[in-house]
DNA sequence: AATGAATGAGTATTCATTCAT
DNA sequence: CATGAATGAATACTCATTCAT
C-alpha cells in the first residue's frame, strides 16, 4: 500500500534507532534481524532501507551518534568545572558514571559491537572513541605533572611516564565503564552512593586522599548537569 | 568417505576448541560460521558435530572449560601465598594480569560471549565466575577486617560494608581484565612493568601505601608460577 | 532480489498447495524437498515461508483444508437427499467413491500422513477426520434401529451394538476408500460402473437386496453433485 | 575396536530386523535414521551395513521376508481346508485377520512404503503381493463359478466379470487390512468377535448367508493354525 | 564382527536486501 | 512513505555411507 495517515518518516527513524539499540544490547547485532526490529517498530522489513542503507551503516550511526553526545555533553558540562586536576577528575568520573549507568544500552552497543564494524566505520567510532580517552588522559597529565597524583614512584623518562598515563586512564576507563555490567537502575544501591565509591577508588589508585564526597564544591554541583542528562534526549 | 588415515578423535576435538577460540574472539560467536571452523580444522563441517552437539553447546564448553582451568591454577598457586591480606592480593593481581594476558582469547571468548548462551548453560558458567569473584572478595574482606584496607571512610552498617566490597571487587576486576583489550604481547611494554603499574594502582585504591614491587618477598615469587602458566596448556 | 513483476501472493499461495499435494501424494512427505516445491512452482525455496511457516504446517494445512472441503461438500449434497437410512447410504456411497477418485492425492495425502504432524495439529486433523465417520456411524445406526440393515445376528447388549457399528464404518471406510490406491481415471472401468459395484458391495455387506442401481431415484440424481464436484475447487 | 565378546551375526541380523520394523512403523521408512536404528540394537551404525548394504535393501528385505511368511503361512494352513469356495473364503478371511492383528508392524511396513523401494525392488514386492490376491481372487471366481456368490447382477461378458472379480478381491482386501490400522490387542473387542464380524461383513457383502460363525466345520478348524502363527517367529 | 572417525551431499530454515506497486 | 512479494546466498545441522583400524 501506501503511507499510512498521519507516519511521519522522522519519528520512524528515531523510534528505529531507539528499537536498534534495545534490540542490539540485548541480543547483539549479529542477532538481531531486521524483521526483529521492523516488527518492534511496527514496519515492514523493507521500510527499514528508507532510512539506513545497510544493518551495518545503522549500527554506525548509533555508534557515532553515541560517541558526539557523549563528547558533547562533556564539552558542556566540563565549561563549568575550571582548570584544577583534583576537580576536573572528580567530575570527569561522576559525569561517566552518571553517563553510563543511564545510558547502559547505548554504552553498551558502542563498546561491544565495534567488531561489527566495516573498516571505515570502525575508524571513524575508534576515533571518537580515542577523543573521550584523551579527555582523561589530559588531566591525569596535568594531576602528575603538577604533583597530584602519584601513578609510580621513581619514573625518569617522558616516554614512559606518557605512557603509564595512557595504561592508567585505560585501567580507569575499564573500572568506570564495567559500572554498567552490573548497576541496577532499581536495585539496592542508590547512585550517589555509588559515584562516591567510584570515586573514591579512583583517587585512591592516584594516590590522592579520598575525602571528596562530603563537602567539596563539585559534590553538590554535579546534580545539575546530572539533571540535565537525566531529560537529554539523543540528538539523533 | 571414511576415516582419514592417522585420524585422532582426542586431537581433532581439541584442534576444534583452539581454532573456535581463535574465530570467536576474531569474529564474535554469533559472526563464526562451523564452515569456518571446520575448514580451519581441516574437516568438513559435519564432522564438528561428533565432538560438540551444537553451536551453542561448543560456546559453552570452551567457557566453562577456561574457568574450570582458571580457577584451577589459582588453587594451584594461591597454596603457596600464606594468608596475608596484602600477599593474597599481591599474588592475585600478578596471577589474574599474566593470566589474562597470556590466554587473552579464552579471556574475551569467556567473557564476552555469555549472551549467547541457553539459560542453563549460562546459569552455569556464571556460578563459575562468580567462584571467582568471591576469591577477590574474600581477600579484600580479609585486609578490610584487620584494617589494612580502606575501602570507604565512615561506613557503619556490615550489609552496606559487604556491599562495598563487591562492587570494588567488581571494579578491580573490570580494571585488571581491560588489559586484555590493549594488551600485546609483542608490543612496547614488558609484562612485569604491566604487572608492576596495576599492582600500584589496586594498592592504592585501597589506600595501601605502593611500596610492593620492590622487595615484598611475594614479588619474586610470582615468577615461577608464571613461568608454569606460559607452558601450561588448558586441559580439555 | 525483488518481487517479480506481475507476482501475487493469493495466486502463488494456492499453486503452493497444489505442487505440494502432488508432490506429497507422489514421493511422501518426508522424502518432499522444499527445494522440490519451489522448483515446481518456480520460486526459491525461502519463499515458501512467506506462506507457511513450516513444511509441518504446510501439510496440516493441506489436510485441513481437505477435510473442510470433504465435509462442507457432503453438508451440501446431503440435504437433498432426506432421512431415509437405504437413500443415505446410497448417496454416501456414491458420494464417496467420486471425491476419492476425484481427489485422489489430496486423499492420499490427508490419509498417509498424520504420522508426520505436530501432536496438535493430529489432534486437530483426527478430529475432523472423526466428524466424518460419524456421518456414517450415523447412516448406519439408524437403518439398524429400523431393522434395514443386518449387522450381526444376535446381538443383545446396546454397547456391543454401538461398537459394531463403528467397526463396521471402518470396514466399510477402508473398503471404499481403498479405491483411490488402484483406480485410474483414465483406465477402461467407467466411474458409474465402478459407484455401481460399491454400492452393490456395500448394500449386499448389510443385508440389503442390492437392487439399488436400476431404478431408484438416487441413481440419477448424483449426476448433478457429482457434476459439481468435478469443477469445484479447493477453497483454500 | 574389535569383536564384542560373545556378539553373535545372526543374531545382530534378526536384532536389526526387528528393530527395524518397529522404528519403520513408528516413524516410517524416511523418517528413520540409521543411528536410530543402531542405536536401539546397541550397535554403531557403520555396523548394520554388514548385514544390509544399504537402508533401502534393508527395506526390500523387510517387506519380501514378510510376504515370503505370509504366503507360506497361507500355504500350510490352507491344504487342510479343502476346495470348497465358502470353506476357503471362510478360512482366508479368519486368516487375514488373524495375521494382520498379530504382525501390524510387519504389514504397516510391507503396505505403506512401497514408495521408497527401488524399481526392481519395487517390482518384486508387488509381485509378492499380487500372488497374494490371487488367492482371495481365485476363491471368488470359483464361488461365483459355482453359483454361491453374487457380486453383481445380470453380468454378462466374461472380462467383465472376471474384472469385478479383482475390484471385489481389492474391496475385500482394503476392508479387511483397515483393521490394522485401529485394532488393539488390548482392547475391549475379543479377536474372535472381530474375526466373526468381519466374516459376516465378507459373506454378506457377497450375498451369503451369514451363518457362518456357529456351527461350520472351519469355525474350529482355524484355532489351531491360528495358534501356530502367534508363535511363529519370522523366519529372518 | 564391530568400532570410531570422517565424508559429502543434503535438509529445513533464515536473513539482509531489493523493488514493482 | 510504505508495503508485499520475492530473492539468493547463507546457516546450523543431519544423514546414509565408507573404511582404516
Amino acid at each position: 500500500m501506501s503511507r499510512t495517515a498521519g507516519s511521519d518518516g522522522v519519528r520512524t527513524e528515531s523510534e528505529i534507532r531507539r528499537a536498534a539499540i534495545e534490540l542490539i544490547a540485548t541480543h547483539g547485532f549479529e542477532a538481531m534481524t531486521m524483521r526483529q526490529l521492523a516488527e518492534k517498530v511496527g514496519i515492514q522489513p523493507g521500510s527499514v532501507y528508507r532510512y539506513f542503507p545497510s544493518k551495518g551503516k545503522l549500527l554506525a550511526q548509533l555508534q557515532v551518534g553515541h560517541l558526539d553526545f557523549l563528547l558533547g555533553k562533556w564539552a558542556e558540562e566540563s565549561t563549568a568545572v575550571g582548570s584544577a586536576p583534583v576537580a576536573r577528575l572528580k567530575a570527569f568520573v561522576d559525569f561517566h558514571i552518571r553517563y553510563h549507568t543511564l545510558r547502559r544500552q547505548e554504552v553498551f552497543v558502542a563498546n561491544m559491537e565495534l567488531r561489527s564494524l566495516e573498516p571505515e566505520d570502525y575508524r571513524s567510532v575508534v576515533a571518537l572513541r580515542r577523543r573521550y580517552e584523551k579527555i582523561l588522559q589530559g588531566i591525569l597529565a596535568d594531576g602528575v605533572a603538577q604533583g597530584l597524583f602519584h601513578i609510580r614512584p621513581g619514573v625518569q623518562s617522558a616516554a614512559r611516564g606518557h605512557h603509564d598515563i595512557v595504561v592508567t586512564s585505560f585501567a580507569i576507563l575499564a573500572m568506570l565503564t564495567g559500572v554498567g555490567t552490573w548497576f541496577n537502575e532499581s536495585g539496592r544501591m542508590a547512585k550517589q552512593d555509588l559515584i562516591d565509591l567510584y570515586t573514591q577508588l579512583v583517587f585512591q589508585s592516584l594516590g590522592l586522599k579520598g575525602k571528596t564526597s562530603a563537602k567539596s564544591p563539585s559534590s553538590s554541583k554535579p546534580a545539575s548537569p546530572g539533571a540535565r542528562l537525566e531529560h537529554a534526549h539523543l540528538q539523533t
